[in-house]
DNA sequence: AAAGGTTATGTAACCGGTTACGGTTACTTG
DNA sequence: CAAGTAACCGTAACCGGTTACATAACCTTT
């Protein structure tokens, strides 16, 4: 019934189940006449090794637990994806978990990880710091990313989001805007402050005596448009929106145009993470490469639990700016 | 060093190993105030149960192998996200493994499932049924998603794709065009076949005397713009095309529009999945519901798993025609 | 007060692998 | 030919849980 153990294909190939574990793992201890005989019997009974037994053995999983919060599409895939190739690089599985909002879903979700991998990939730009660190395994080798905060005891990686900002507004101000607004993130995600006060210190100290306008949102397209009816029902002058991510650029678009205006002839318009959509709105944007954030996070981790060492505590990456058609210049304006 | 055992929590709360599991588990047969103890002594020393261990001794994983192909960015992470919540919902987890195109490989993927999971889920309509079935542990339960064949050791999941091919095509006919060509995808997939047959035997029965004419593609962008250039550079006549993704789509739109043509005046271009990006370029296609899919396949995989048998062998997904601008009627055609 | 029943707890086997350790056997070597 | 060595192999302990079964403690009941 039960598929075959180690000790039926001992017992069918006339050794002991040492000698077979040796022969499948290709210890060199074992005559090739009798390696044969094993092999044959294993094959012979369609024998695969138990991979739960053989971790608690080894106290070794060769797997990872990837804990991450309810992103939308692009992200989530994004991410997973670039994990998924490092770790079947280097010989470990993915063990998922979304993470709902809640934290003491979070709690639980990061326990029942406890015995089934060697290691955590944890993404929580909502939770606060204490109640992670509270809530992870402690014996578990851990990898934040994005986490808030500085996490003096795990290593993790970052996004520069204050540096992205900050290239936008550069951008932006070479290309004659005079009139910025940013329209925020929700309040609680770390990404989204940073990305509003990376807009605020450039702005500070680029053009000190610009007003700092900034509209509240949530990353969904919807706050996109709404931030764009509010512009121009506004008397406030304005001739570019820096979104803090593209579905708000992207609604934001949508909206000026429907009511006549041209980008970027009335508007600049940009965005954030640079989604597959944005090349085709050519919607000028910071492009996040989240996959190869993933990837990295996977290769860090691995390095820790293969004991090459943590590295350098706090690794942060840099994204670029991708100038697209609705934030060209001004005409008249010499471009550098 | 290492993580607290429950024989550590039986040490500190001077009782034995099963009075431990007991409590933990919430067995009632444990006095109240030992209960206490034992609670508290988990509780200072951060004990958390070994899940490797338990499920060992269990038999019981409660977790389920995830091994799809590389699937293009949407279609992945919106098939997980339903995995996803269907699976929490019921108290699983995901194991995740890529598929990489080479058949050996996935025969290793799924053999590192073996003692890790309750349960397989897996996507592989590149894969022929023999090796798929060779693949795959015997004892373990498995649903299949889109499996080429018929399979009738496993249950399966299939999207209806001869359906939704031939609602296209009527509703390209209904809209007057009478020049259509389909653009295939990759030979080896069974989707794309069968999106292909769907359009041919549609053809077949509703117009039979219209010439069936199908380019090669495969399911990339550029696939699409070189169908289209194909197009145009032929004498034949053709007013519509239906590309089998929407990607190959997106492509022909492209191609067609910085040729000077119009769409849907010179040509009528719809595809198949609705992507996001579809909505936003105001393409025609065939929605596919991945992430229902994905979500009833994890609810079908538990449901064998807890003894509430496999149901029907095959379960077919209707998918739905999303119509859009670029195949609105041609004018002078009564429509509906 | 002894017999019988109930309930709480402990002991030890088991899940399916790995591996330290010790025993055989075959081969060198003086 | 005896002793030493290396190669091969088997026994049993172990990884960290669960649980069947045995035992002990406590109540009833007559």
């Amino acid at each position: 019934m039960g598929e075959a153990t180690i000790r039926d294909v001992a017992r069918r190939a006339e050794v002991s189940v040492a000698s077979v574990s040796r022969a499948l793992n290709g210890l060199n201890n074992v005559r090739g006449e009798t390696r044969e005989r094993i092999l044959a019997a294993a094959a012979e009974l369609g024998y695969v090794p138990h991979a739960g037994a053989r971790s608690l053995s080894l106290a070794r999983a060769h797997a990872i637990g990837v804990v991450l919060p309810d992103l939308h599409g692009e992200f989530f895939s994004e991410c997973v994806r670039g994990m998924d190739r490092e770790a079947s690089r280097r010989g470990y599985l993915l063990l998922l978990s979304n993470m709902h909002d809640d934290s003491e879903q979070a709690a639980v979700a990061l326990r029942a990880m406890r015995g089934r991998v060697d290691g955590l990939l944890v993404m929580a730009p909502h939770i606060p710091p204490e109640s992670l660190e509270r809530a992870l395994p402690a014996a578990l080798p851990a990898v934040l990313i994005n986490a808030p905060g500085d996490f003096a005891s795990r290593p993790s990686l970052r996004l520069d989001n204050r540096a992205g900002a900050r290239a936008m507004v550069e951008h932006l101000l070479a290309g004659g805007y005079r009139h910025l607004v940013h329209i925020a993130g929700p309040e609680g995600n770390v990404d989204a402050q940073e990305r509003a006060r990376g807009f605020r210190d450039a702005l500070a100290e680029l053009a000190p005596d610009m007003p700092v306008r900034i509209i509240a949102g949530d990353f969904n397209e919807e706050a996109g448009e709404a931030a764009a009816r509010q512009i121009l029902a506004s008397d406030q002058p304005c001739d570019a929106i820096f979104a803090a991510n593209d579905m708000m650029a992207i609604g934001c678009l949508h909206a000026l145009r429907q009511a006549g205006k041209r980008v970027p002839e009335d508007f600049a318009v940009a965005g954030f993470d640079d989604v597959p959509l944005a090349r085709y709105l050519a919607l000028t944007t910071i492009q996040v490469r989240i996959a190869e954030i993933g990837a990295r996070a996977v290769s860090r981790l691995v390095d820790m639990l293969e004991g090459k060492g943590p590295g350098a505590p706090v690794e942060l990456h840099q994204p670029e700016l991708i100038a697209r058609a609705t934030t060209a210049a001004r005409p008249g304006v010499a471009n550098g």
